[in-house]
DNA sequence: AGCGCACATGAGCTTTTGCTCATATTTTAG
DNA sequence: CTAAAATATGAGCAAAAGCTCATGTGCGCT
């Protein structure tokens, strides 16, 4: 019974907000947020964008409608969720090479964690890529991505480093060569890891003016 | 009068056509359809993909909605069609290395070009490259494409190359490079053309194992 | 002049998709 | 055991966007 609908008025200007709406304090509750968020890794993977629907994540994730919007305010939540996953895991990895003494092999490592990343679901890893920048979504993904690129910056200003040009400049650039060589192989459907890491070993090492080894 | 609306029933396997549906003859129908893509690549820099719709699109134009869909299937057909003229622009550029003797001033020339084409309508030229690897419409932007391809693989091959591996490999290398760094650069709205291609340089230089100059 | 075809128009229909809310079920706490 | 709080459900609404079609206008040709 009740009234007819009272029509949403959404001013044009209010911007939508991206974090969950409630921390979940069951564990059930817990278990329908990463059965959403895995869904929608899920139905990117297989369809792409194509389908990429709130109604089908939560019918994947075998959760209802509802569940779903209480939880995520609205889609793009949910994909920021998962990017803020994925991120999370990239970054435990990239992270050790603090711990590699010698510049070089620290330099080896992030270059292996990232195409690793890519590697491990690759049609995932680009899509979002893809969504990162297509959304102005930077503040909730920020602090994970900010570590990232700290440790990056770290390493690149060890004491024996030679690199000797601007250093947060070369983050970003040796980012940049890494994500495009990576993305680009993922969507040739490339599957030989090692060799994908030697080639963008070679033009990382190229940027940083390190010598190849031979 | 007449029947009410016989629903279209669409298959869900029935591909979408990408590309014209009639070629316009006369003088104003060619000017619709320039009117058109251009509308389009200004919505999309003005406002991203927001509001990048067909009504949008057609009324930034001056033309109606039903005047769009007397030339293109669709939306992404625009878009397509937008990827092209882009793309055709680039090659016409490109396509000129052929005629640079010095192997080095080649190269130089190709990195020239592909920083200069993204600089010169830089939040165009990235969000139409996010367009190109979302959608799949390579069949239809593939000649342009592949004429690109073609000509950076005809530097890569000449005799006074020093280049040893994979030459195809190396094309879509070094595309990916050059794509990569240019979009991140864009991203962060870059506007020094000059400095951001000598890093680009050193990227590619360092890939294909060419000795940077001092 | 006048016929025919290319071109243009835009109201409005269909589809798609995001999302709400009234209600039901489960869990927790006292 | 019971009440309150947390969680789950899904029919269905509203908005947005894609697209059609009946109709009108202008251009070229004989």
């Amino acid at each position: 019974m009740c009234a007819t609908r009272i029509p949403t008025k959404v001013k044009p200007g209010r911007r939508k907000r991206l974090d969950p709406r409630k921390p979940p304090t069951q564990s059930r509750a817990a278990e329908t947020v990463n059965a959403v968020i895995e869904a929608a890794a899920r139905i990117l993977e297989r369809n792409g964008f194509e389908g990429y629907t709130t109604n089908a994540i939560a019918e994947r994730a075998g959760v209802s409608i509802g569940s779903l919007y209480q939880y995520f305010p609205g889609k793009e939540a949910v994909t920021v969720a998962l990017i803020e996953r994925e991120c999370a895991l990239l970054l435990a990895d990239v992270i050790k090479a603090d711990s590699i003494v010698d510049y070089r092999d620290a330099v080896n490592h992030l270059i292996h964690s990232a195409v690793a990343h890519q590697m491990r679901r690759p049609r995932l890893a680009r899509l979002l890529d893809l969504e990162e920048s297509r959304l102005p979504i930077r503040p909730r993904i920020r602090p994970a991505s900010d570590a990232i690129h700290e440790t990056v910056l770290r390493i690149l200003s060890r004491s024996d480093s030679p690199y000797r040009g601007n250093r947060k400049e070369a983050v970003l650039d040796v980012f940049a060569i890494a994500k495009g060589m990576v993305d680009a192989s993922g969507e040739r459907e490339e599957t030989d890891a090692h060799q994908l890491e030697k080639r963008v070993r070679r033009a990382i090492y190229g940027y940083l003016g390190m010598r190849s080894v031979r």
